[in-house]
DNA sequence: ATTAGCACTCGATTCGAGTGAGTGCTAACA
DNA sequence: TGTTAGCACTCACTCGAATCGAGTGCTAAT
């Protein structure tokens, strides 16, 4: 168990060296600045050992090694320390959680920027609502020019839709009032996703076509469930030696810049809170070499707001880690003030 | 003036080659592609006058030329013959703009996507609400949670804002409804940037202390008036020689990827309906070897909406003018059919 | 079991020669 | 006088050979 112990410790040694460095990382490396009692030959055994275990793979003969995506599985399942993070990035997460202050850039913006600019890594965030979950509480129609009226509907779980609509003749506020009140007295409680089918069901001309108008022109909401998807720092991507190559770089920012891909990588979160994919289970080809961790949050309005991080699979890990970590403290300090509200 | 029109014609022959290829164009060139009945010899002599009137640089003794910024200028002023679209093309782009067929995303996105996808170039696309000009037609509450409601605003030019804000004590539907009667009746006509004082003056309690919230929790839009700012084909850029230079093209990347940046380099235009600027025109350091093509609509309802191409200096103007011009048209079509109302 | 030692590999760097596109100048020409 | 042929010269770029050096694997000694 020993000699187990110690092919363990110079593994972790060569994934840390090489996270850091980007460079692979030979025997004398490893001889010299982490196992001090161990000569590099010794090391070398070691090395060609875990190489035939399928850990460490050599880009050739006499280059150093390079940790495989099974050694950075191994890594984040085993071998990570917690990373404590400096009072200054502690607050710096904070600050970017605080009430209401400064109203620059909604909240999904701010975790991204902060994040990327902390990480200097690519951060997405993004706010799934599944609509079926949410019934109606309250229904108003505003009037919103002569034959357009604004439909705001209201959830029970305090989030609010809007969309504005086409009806057959004026209305004025006063008459658009009562049939708000009616449409709101029989429609309470029914889940959004029923709303067009029950609406159509009422249809009738005695709402003045509204019922009809509304069912007919109800939003079929995206594609998705996605309500919000941000994107941040895709430019940190080019300071990373794995992307000095033009195209590489070109290939994975095309990705990041294409809205369906960029949720479908944020997706594939297996219902954990904390997720850390690695290479090849991004599962896509354009992101075989990076490493995705995610975190997902459960809005207390049914929402789940879901915090994405890509990198090279050389990626710092630990730090990642931790941050996703403070982050997710700070969100759930958030909503409990705001009772679960965001925005 | 004969041969002044020959100098003319040799220095756009130079541009058109340089835009095509990057490659500084060289004496021979021009004989052979543009100007046959004259030998490389002459096209030298015109080449070393054209360079001391500054309309060509030499990057080293023995290179081609490369155009100036001056001789950039000329061209757009002067020397543009317009680029007939393709059928594909116009069809294309006015496929984006098609009532609202495919719901997927809204105007500016699909603006912004096609047209990156259609130049190559990177696409912004701003709308700014003035705020000034807009005054209030309708006022409404509605209740969303306890001690919570949404504030609607209903401008005179039909576009609408919402707020949510908190309440000092909860309060029904009914009540909201004749609170927002009694302040639509008092507050119509009000510009919105004077809304917060004239909410401040009604103040009293009477209200249930709403006039006082509402005063106070009015949102103080953003910076700036910009209400959509969408970015598309970033990686675009990378496609170009010019930023096969991976520091260049993370600068200029993270410039773009900067909402104030990005507000600022569309902001720029005098008032022109289209504006193209280039290099150090665009006004921004990191910037100073690229152009700015933008196009401005003013919409029915006071909404500014620009939309911006930027690219290296040597960029396709005849084919962006061109293809801008056919955005510009398609969009007043869509319009005149909607009533300038846009989403 | 560990290590010193050594031969060997192979990418990266350096250097110099050669190449070729391009210029500027001069002299001849129409 | 404007045009052109010719030629010397420049200079980035390419290519191959030589060199370097970090790293490996193997063997034999401890």
């Amino acid at each position: 168990m020993d000699i187990v112990d110690r092919k363990y410790r110079i593994l972790q040694a060569i994934i840390d060296d090489y996270i850091l460095t980007a460079l692979p990382v030979g025997s004398r490396t490893i001889s010299r600045k982490y196992e001090q009692k161990l000569s590099s030959a010794t090391i070398r055994n070691e090395m060609s050992d875990l190489e035939e275990l399928g850990y460490l793979d050599s880009p050739h003969t006499s280059a150093g090694r390079v940790p495989s995506n099974k050694a950075y599985r191994l890594y984040v399942d085993q071998m990570l320390r917690p990373v404590p993070l400096s009072v200054e990035e502690t607050a710096f997460i904070n600050r970017c959680f605080e009430r209401r202050s400064h109203q620059v850039a909604d909240l999904s913006t701010r975790i991204a920027r902060s994040l990327s600019s902390m990480t200097r890594y690519t951060t997405a965030v993004m706010t799934r609502a599944p609509r079926s979950e949410q019934m109606l509480s309250h229904l108003q129609l505003v009037p919103v020019a002569d034959r357009r009226v604004l439909l705001i509907l209201v959830t029970t779980t305090g989030s609010v839709r809007q969309h504005v609509l086409d009806v057959p003749r004026a209305m004025a506020a006063d008459e658009l009032y009562a049939v708000s009140r009616i449409l709101t007295a029989r429609l309470e409680g029914t889940p959004l996703s029923d709303l067009p089918a029950r609406l159509a069901q009422l249809g009738g001309e005695e709402l003045g076509g509204l019922a009809r108008a509304m069912a007919e022109q109800q939003p079929h909401e995206e594609h998705s469930d996605v309500s919000a998807l941000v994107v941040g720092g895709r430019s940190n991507l080019l300071s990373f030696p794995e992307y000095s190559d033009v195209d590489k770089a070109k290939a994975l920012l095309s990705v990041l810049e294409t809205r369906e891909k960029v949720v479908s990588l944020l997706s594939h979160n297996g219902e954990m809170e904390i997720s850390v994919r690695i290479g090849p289970e991004t599962g896509m080809e354009e992101t075989k070499d990076c490493s995705i961790v995610t975190a997902s949050y459960r809005l207390s309005d049914g929402r789940v707001n879901t915090i994405g991080l890509i990198g090279p699979t050389r990626m710092q890990y630990g730090k990642v880690l931790s941050v996703l970590g403070q982050v997710g403290r700070s969100l759930n300090e958030l909503l409990d003030e705001t009772g679960g509200k965001l925005e």
